[in-house]
DNA sequence: ACCTGAACACCGTTCAAGT
DNA sequence: ACCTGAACACCGTTCAAGT
């Protein structure tokens, strides 16, 4: 609301210096509540009653203030133990995962575009290798690694995404009832009409499902690198 | 650069009134050269020598416009042959989908976001869902091919992603260099760490590897339900 | 070093007024 | 109906100046 601080300056007032690690604090709960793309660098700036300049001395532009948050929140996801056999690795991870990044709406889709390039994505990342490397994958187990968290990293994308574009779902009734002559349609429409409860167990379950699939092909492969 | 058209006025010019398919058009020209994030409304109106309220008058809001480009593309899409085996048929879709959506930045995005509510994409969901369905999936078809399609806008979404941000790629080498002693990780610099040519072909092979895998479990899946 | 205050060059969107 | 021209309420980012 307030364009500007309160008080005329930081220093004169007697308040500490801020620091990097309180703008990425704020940053977070900001994201936590309107998710990474509903907040503004001028609105992060006031709710820490701080010129938006402050934040560009601390951390630099937009871009690394959210990849700081997608840092922290990354950092929140628990790798679990090591010594898992592979699908009881990813599917603990991928089902701890969904939360956590659901809560922060927008990190998802974050974590997926520049995922490798992320110092607490990486702990992940050489972890769920190695287990795959263990299991027998090789030289492919980044690849398996890739579409296991691809997959997962995108629907929960596309459900962040819905949460913040209210009607997207809605316009589907009109044109299933436009053309009700499509029998592969009508199989889907049982998901895509149902009620807002209806798409979270839908969620789950494509969720379940696809996460299930990605496993199964991966364990073919497995055995067609075993033969 | 000129903010106003440089006529007084598209009537006392002569000129005839503008049409939504023509600002559609030069919508998917931008799209094509700037990809969908890459031009604003003002630009879209400038480049048709027009104010941007005309936008607004013809087809709504931005997202309007986006969704018709999105439409637009997914209608360049060709479904396959419906007899094809469900595997073929669907190596063959997205194999085809992956050079028509990279060529239209963005749209990759969109569509995964809200294929289900697009007419175009009803299309292919429909063509799709039925080569399920008679291949065995029954009530699965919808899921089955969710997961089909999300794989492969996800991946073609974080490639069209990194051309637009191009720096994105690089900090990598800093992150490898200062943590020598990850196994897993060392695994995955090749691909990380490559030059721009070993990245496009990267990208092949994970494209390529992804919907093989899903393919795969899909055909897992299929033999469990027939069991 | 840290912060202020203002400015620059943009956005998407709306709206009264013109033809 | 279609378009103009201007306005509103924002953005991200930069920068000289202050302390």
């Amino acid at each position: 609301m307030a364009s500007h601080p309160g008080a005329r300056s930081r220093a004169a007032a007697g308040l500490p210096a801020i620091t990097a690690g309180q703008i990425i604090d704020a940053a977070v709960s900001l994201t936590r509540e309107h998710g990474v793309d509903g907040w503004s660098v001028r609105q992060l700036a006031g709710a820490l009653e701080v010129w938006p300049a402050v934040v560009y001395h601390h951390l630099g532009e937009r871009d690394a203030v959210v990849d700081a948050v997608t840092e922290r929140v990354v950092a929140l996801l628990p790798p679990p133990d090591a010594d898992l056999p592979w699908r009881d690795w990813f599917t603990e991870l991928l089902g701890a995962a969904r939360p956590v990044l659901r809560a922060h709406r927008g990190v998802a889709r974050r974590l997926a575009l520049r995922g490798a390039t992320m110092p607490s994505a990486l702990r992940l990342i050489d972890s769920g290798v190695l287990v795959l490397a263990r299991a027998g994958f090789g030289a492919e187990a980044p690849l398996a690694y890739s579409v296991l968290l691809n997959a997962a990293c995108q629907l929960i994308a596309i459900e962040d995404d819905r949460d913040s574009r209210p009607q997207a779902g809605r316009r589907v009734a009109g044109v299933f009832d436009a053309q009700p002559d499509r029998p592969g349609l009508a199989a889907m429409s049982g998901a895509a009409l149902a009620d807002p409860d209806q798409l979270r167990t839908d969620d789950d379950l494509l969720y379940r499902y696809t996460i299930g699939c990605c496993l199964d092909g991966l364990d073919a492969r497995l055995a067609a690198l075993r033969a």
